[in-house]
DNA sequence: TTGTAGGCGTTATCAT
DNA sequence: ATGATAACGCCTACAA
């Protein structure tokens, strides 16, 4: 029977194990130990087969180990949206730890909430393809836990019942920036907090604005509402500008942005209206976004990219079995720049 | 001989193509080609196998259908920062291209000028892990190609002679800049550009600073110097910090940023200095970062997205076999705001 | 139009 | 400590 070729070798192929093999004079089995030093290999073997393995330029195809092997050495993360300062800092955590230690990241969006749901049934789209799964705003539900067959999850920015999650504490956000603006006498603020929609799912939403009530009670302070900023920087500039433009009396002499980039576009609406920020008005934000200094943007920081790390080593330990049903909370701290001041008086 | 099974079926496995062909009654071949859309199969079978399929809740293994059809439906991203907004912008775009049709995106840091020099070479971290790849600010050289057995690149910010490329007119955005400060009337311009050792390399610094010499050429314009902002927030504020504090009569009137990040960190020296921008002194960007308009910078826009989206779709028309030699230039556009003003008299 | 069966390159089991 | 070899799950050339 002949040999059954399937494309002519057009070019030189990339070499494979049995060439590797075949170059250092031992079995397949041995070169697949050394390359991935395991224990039990003469030493002398184990050089044998390395300086074959440089000489041909080979590397393990990862496809095929991975099928072989069952695991795919790569992490998902499932986002809603992939362009945000906050997502893109989460990946580059998530990558400190992961490229280390030879894992991909595989990274994939869930604009809609019918895709969102999905995710909470099961993870469709990763199945087979990632060893584990980060999730950040998903909103999956305290209860929740990862679909019986589908990868073991970490959720960030809630806290699970029973395990894999971490964030920060919302609550003390939204309290110290309370605390800020009382104490610099500011007794009408306005919230720019998400959509409308996310609010409802949205524990952060929830807790911010809940941190921010415990703050200001019994202070004499009204809440002048709570406005729709999107997430976005436009979000925020337009809802700003609704409520600045109001009347002097009946604005805020304070707002408090539940994101850097809404606080961006709050920064901006005060500039088109000539309202002196940190003296008409004060600005708050959240993240400590990299260019919030650059605009003295006061904020509470949260440490994003090592939210990533820790959420990554997470991942790989629940990958080696380590289940840690653990809430882990990172600190975070208020950061006091030149858009926030003493109440302005009339 | 007895049936060697490997791990002991511990859970409720996944479905494979067998299992989807027994309940439908065919052959594996037939689930292959049926789920794949594929012609010539009848409409009776197509609807039994789907069905079969969504009853076990089957998707294909990709690893093992990578395996078995040497494609990867993947696309590497190589560039040198992973985290700056340029960078982030371009993901999404080349996701917004690479999700609809099926492929994933595998992101991948180049931090040292070791590896920079590797990727010239042969880009061994991608080796059969990806059909093709985007680089970015790698900065190969104009004569480059993939080396032979290396898939298929897509080069941005780069003119190859031959071709696989795509970018900006960067002198145009150099010259556009130097001409609305010289229409503004001003004479003395710092440039705040990348590190001194990018420069060398960098056909995007060189080419920036050509544009912005032929638009001053003739018309009496001094340039302070170039300074290095390194591409980063803190660089450009360093930058210009050491510039703007000097004696007013050596101070430049205008600083032109070779990106927005920098000139970010331009606006917060000013503001430190208490320099009146687009008064005291006029700061231009390049890039039209998100939060530029939020700060009122006038700055060169270039369209970040789509040329991710461009990129993508090129290395997907690579893949299939397209090889387009040609340099792709997209259009950019100055876009003018509250930091540039007529130059300061004094 | 459908089925059969070999092979993709690696890992893991078993035997030595 | 090393070697032989059966999976892993899919795709595809070829036969029918």
């Amino acid at each position: 029977m002949t040999r059954q070729t399937r494309t002519p070798p057009s070019g030189p192929q990339h070499a494979t194990i049995a060439d590797v093999a075949k170059l250092a004079k031992v079995s397949k089995a041995t070169v697949s130990r050394a390359m991935r030093d395991f224990p039990h290999v003469r030493p002398e073997l184990r050089e044998r087969v390395l300086q074959a393995a440089r000489q041909l330029n080979y590397v393990a195809d990862p496809n095929a180990s991975r099928l072989a092997s069952g695991k795919t050495r790569t992490v998902g993360l499932i986002a809603t949206q992939l362009t945000t300062w906050y997502v893109s800092q989460l990946s580059a955590g998530i990558e400190d730890v992961l490229h280390p230690a030879g894992n991909d990241l595989l990274v994939s969006a869930l604009s809609t909430p019918k895709r969102r749901q999905e995710v909470r049934d099961g993870q469709t789209q990763f199945r087979q393809r990632v060893d584990a799964a980060i999730l950040v705003d998903v909103f999956v539900g305290k209860g929740w836990a990862p679909p019986p067959g589908d990868p073991p999850a970490i959720v960030i920015g809630e806290r699970l019942n029973s395990g894999q999650s971490l964030g920060i504490d919302d609550v003390l956000g939204g309290f110290l920036a309370g605390q800020h603006l009382v104490a610099h006498g500011h007794r009408k603020i306005t919230l720019i907090a998400g959509s409308s929609v996310t609010a409802r799912f949205s524990p952060v939403v929830r807790y911010r604005a809940e941190g921010l009530q415990r703050a200001i009670s019994g202070k004499g302070v009204e809440i002048l509402g709570e406005v729709d900023g999107a997430f976005t920087i436009e979000g925020g500039y337009h809802a700003a500008m609704e409520i600045l433009s109001r009347h002097p009396r009946q604005r805020p002499t304070a707002v408090f942005c539940f994101s850097d980039e809404m606080a961006f576009g709050a920064l901006q609406a005060c500039r088109e209206l000539g309202l002196g920020v940190g003296s008409d008005i004060s600005v708050v934000g959240f993240d400590d976004h990299s260019v919030a200094e650059a605009v003295g943007l006061t904020t509470i920081r949260q440490p994003v990219r090592l939210l990533g790390q820790r959420a990554a080593e997470r991942a790989l330990g629940a990958i080696s079995g380590t289940t840690d049903h653990v809430h882990q909370v990172l600190p975070i701290e208020l950061v006091e720049r030149s858009s926030s001041g003493p109440a302005h008086r009339r």
